[in-house]
DNA sequence: GTCTATATTTGGATAGAC
DNA sequence: GTCTATCCAAATATAGAC
């Protein structure tokens, strides 16, 4: 592992345990196992660093969903299949995801443009409207939708950071949760019609 | 408005806008109108400074929920009762959702027992608790509900600070998608009685 | 209880040898 | 590109007069 990824595995990791006060060049240095000096070698400042970082994760993710994906399925397959493949991410490296919420609360966060990675946002807008055009989602703001289709997936990985542990069904029933969420209920949908 | 009331407000008010690295204690003390060792005569340091405004906000917002709270009403009523009072508390006080937000991605959080104020999720469990035995809701873990039910909020306020204008009709079936998070869906439901 | 002044520590960042 | 040594600014907290 080249000395540029240690540094940002060890902040990575301890921002994630200590947030972002707590994760000091120094402790960063020592953590990499490298001088305080050689972190401005490769990131000519610590937000810098911490942005590569927030990118690098971002852009993981949004590869791992991608893979496969495909946009014809039906509503509910594409919904589940972006749903599983976030969290099945997040889940394999936990400390991105608590990364990620500590850097979201951050003032780097508003130069970023809000809120998170601009190409997952899409996907998700996508799928909303092609969703409300059908009659099958809820005609609701898509930042709204994101925030109901994330909190499950946060929830269940914070828990399982402090050593709670999910089985297949209930990881899937998380996902339905957020599903129903978005759809529109049954009742809804006979108004709709008539 | 008394000079310990003057520092809780000022750093309410600048953890919200620039996260707590932003809110030193000389800019505390600045926009409080006191001196900055003024401060250590109210609050032993500044962790207990944090500690105190948090459990104020949390406190004040469970109040609010519980006025004219009815126990005994149907579950829809109740959990929509609940959603009202607290989107409505942290509307009239934006910064309060903010610091609380950034509060909860602090080492400090830790400290106060994981998730947040402890009678309001004694409230929210029991309603989940009651559902789950009426056969209405899911069968899901109380935190995992939890997050669904304030994910809307936190985004309908969030985007309300940066400008957006949400009117009634929005605000309720954001509501409504928090409860169909809960619901068992009618097909689900059908399924049960079988 | 509030101020002014200051002690003390620690942070991010740089200089320069190797 | 990496280290050692160091600078400078800023942050928390305290001392002590009023």
């Amino acid at each position: 592992m080249t000395s540029k990824d240690k540094v940002q595995r060890a902040a990575l990791s301890l921002v994630a345990r200590d947030g972002f006060a707590g994760a000091t060049t120094a402790r960063i240095a020592a953590e990499a196992g490298v001088a305080e000096g050689s972190i401005y070698r490769h990131f000519k400042s610590k937000d810098a660093l911490m942005l590569a970082i927030y990118r690098r994760i971002k852009a993981e993710v949004y590869m791992a969903v991608m893979e496969e994906y495909d946009e014809a399925a039906p509503l509910h397959d594409r919904f589940t299949h972006i749903w599983r493949h976030v969290f099945a991410a997040y889940r394999a490296d936990p400390d991105a995801l608590l990364f990620g919420q500590k850097f979201a609360e951050t003032p780097l966060m508003e130069m970023e443009g809000g809120q998170g990675h601009k190409e997952m946002a899409r996907v998700l807008t996508k799928l909303r409207d092609d969703g409300v055009a059908a009659g099958v989602f809820k005609n609701m703001a898509a930042d709204l939708l994101t925030s109901l289709f994330y909190a499950p997936i946060v929830a269940l990985l914070r828990a399982e950071n402090s050593g709670r542990h999910w089985d297949e069904d209930e990881i899937l029933s998380a996902c339905e949760a957020a599903y129903d969420s978005w759809a529109l209920s049954e009742r809804h949908q006979r108004q709709q019609k008539s």
